[in-house]
DNA sequence: AGGCGATTACC
DNA sequence: GTAATCGCC
């Protein structure tokens, strides 16, 4: 134990499971006993804006079922709360450490860090292995024939089902090699207010989903009144399922929902290629030259669910109550707030993320600007969804409406925050003069 | 992953 | 009158 006998390490982070983990199975196999750590990042956790945090709070589940598993493998977890720097620092002093595996993650801090946690355990001759894990395709792996990334998601998505064999879903068989993970006396996980966060109360949605919803996706996925997405986003932005064994179900069971899957590597590739888009710059970057009105009374009323369109304010109002919106609208929220309200689509982008508990960077980040038009292949910008027509669609019976907005129809409640031809003729304007310089 | 107005087709 | 089609935003 301690500094005589050398360890591996294993850094987890958003692959919060022991199963078909590609970096721990490589862990696993490694020279040494492996010692399995998390890190709660003090740079990140400062930045959140609430004590009650969803996403903490989930992580911190996800940590206390590993922690049980790793006690029935005669390990222990060991989670600091601290900068990785430190972090790395003080494990350091403590073990030999031979080498240190962990798992991609494509953001732009998250790459920050794992370079200057490179470059730090190269300083003390320890090396640092990383894996694809979180996705199916990462970076260069569907490519134009030419080399260059794709920017249009539907063939990107052919290339993508063309390169896919069986290799690539393959499970990494982590549990024959439970037995090398470094045995040590069980240490608890701090707990959440040791870490300087509250409980929120919520409950979260099941790692595991009836078949039938998956059956059915393309049918039901775009009614928000029905239950009929696999509301999975968490699970797959944690790592606390894994994408491989979701993309055999969606093989089998439904294609629109293998889709979905795609569109989600796609935006990693794309925040990998372009990292400018994660970091406030449009794709496209004439469309960072509108006019955006930013009434801050407005964007309260879109946040609040009070703009008089019940099918926002029913989202908005999902959203609030439960750090969850349905799909198609967070898509008409959206639309509305870039093109309705003439406000810039950060801020919708920056909201979603202080509330969504499924927020992923890559996803959040590549749909706000579809919905506002200055992405990848994004919606072009004269698409401009009308809220009532949306409904007629999608909510014919109203059921979800009524359930989030019951007041709708009586006169407490709002009229109209823009009458919505007026709306779309000014969005149509000032996106054109925008455009066309 | 649309919507709108005009035109055309059909009753 | 109303549904399908088209060009454009």
């Amino acid at each position: 134990m301690g500094k005589n006998q050398a360890v591996n390490i294993f850094w987890f982070r958003r692959d919060l499971r022991l199963h078909d983990n590609a970096g721990l199975y490589h862990a696993l196999k490694s020279d040494n006993p492996v010692l399995p750590i998390f890190i709660f990042d003090t740079n990140i956790l400062t930045q959140l804006p609430a004590r009650a945090d969803r996403r903490v709070e989930f992580i911190h589940e996800a940590l206390t079922q590993l922690q049980q598993q790793l006690i029935e493998s005669g390990s222990s977890l060991i989670v600091y709360h601290d900068t990785p720097l430190n972090a790395f620092k003080k494990l350091i002093q403590q073990y030999t450490i031979g080498k240190v595996f962990t798992n991609h993650d494509y953001e732009p801090y998250a790459r920050e860090r794992d370079e200057s946690i490179a470059r730090f355990l190269e300083q003390h001759q320890v090396s640092f292995h990383t894996y694809k894990d979180q996705v199916i395709f990462e970076k260069q792996e569907v490519v134009k024939d030419d080399g260059r990334p794709y920017t249009v998601f539907t063939p990107y998505s052919k290339k993508w089902k063309a390169t896919l064999n069986k290799f690539y879903l393959k499970t990494y068989p982590t549990e024959k090699y439970f037995s090398n993970f470094h045995q040590l006396a069980a240490k608890a996980v701090p707990s959440l207010r040791a870490i300087g966060f509250t409980k929120t109360g919520d409950s979260f949605p099941s790692a595991t989903v009836d078949n039938k919803i998956i059956k059915l996706y393309d049918q039901q996925r775009d009614l928000p009144a029905i239950a009929g997405t696999t509301r999975l986003g968490v699970h797959l932005r944690f790592g606390t399922i894994s994408v491989r064994q979701q993309a055999q179900k969606a093989i089998k069971l439904n294609e629109t929902y293998l889709n979905e899957l795609i569109w989600r590597d796609f935006f990693q590739m794309i925040l990998w290629h372009f990292p400018h888009v994660g970091k406030g710059k449009a794709f496209k970057a004439e469309y960072d030259f509108i006019k955006w009105r930013n009434n801050e009374e407005e964007f309260t009323r879109w946040c609040q669910g009070n703009t008089g369109y019940p099918i926002v304010d029913a989202g908005m109002r999902e959203l609030n109550t439960t750090g969850f919106m349905h799909n198609r609208v967070r898509m008409i929220t959206a639309s509305f707030l870039a093109k309705h309200l003439l406000i810039d689509w950060r801020w919708g982008e920056a909201y979603f993320a202080e509330k969504l508990l499924d927020f992923e960077l890559a996803s959040n980040n590549g749909n706000w600007q579809w919905a506002a038009g200055c992405g990848c292949d994004a919606a072009p910008y004269f698409r401009i969804f009308n809220p009532y027509l949306q409904t007629k669609k999608f909510d014919p019976e109203l059921a979800y409406i009524k359930n989030w907005v019951p007041e709708f129809e009586g006169s407490n409640y709002p009229a109209p925050i823009v009458d919505h031809e007026t709306a779309r003729k000014r969005c149509l304007e000032v996106y054109k003069k925008a455009l066309q310089r």
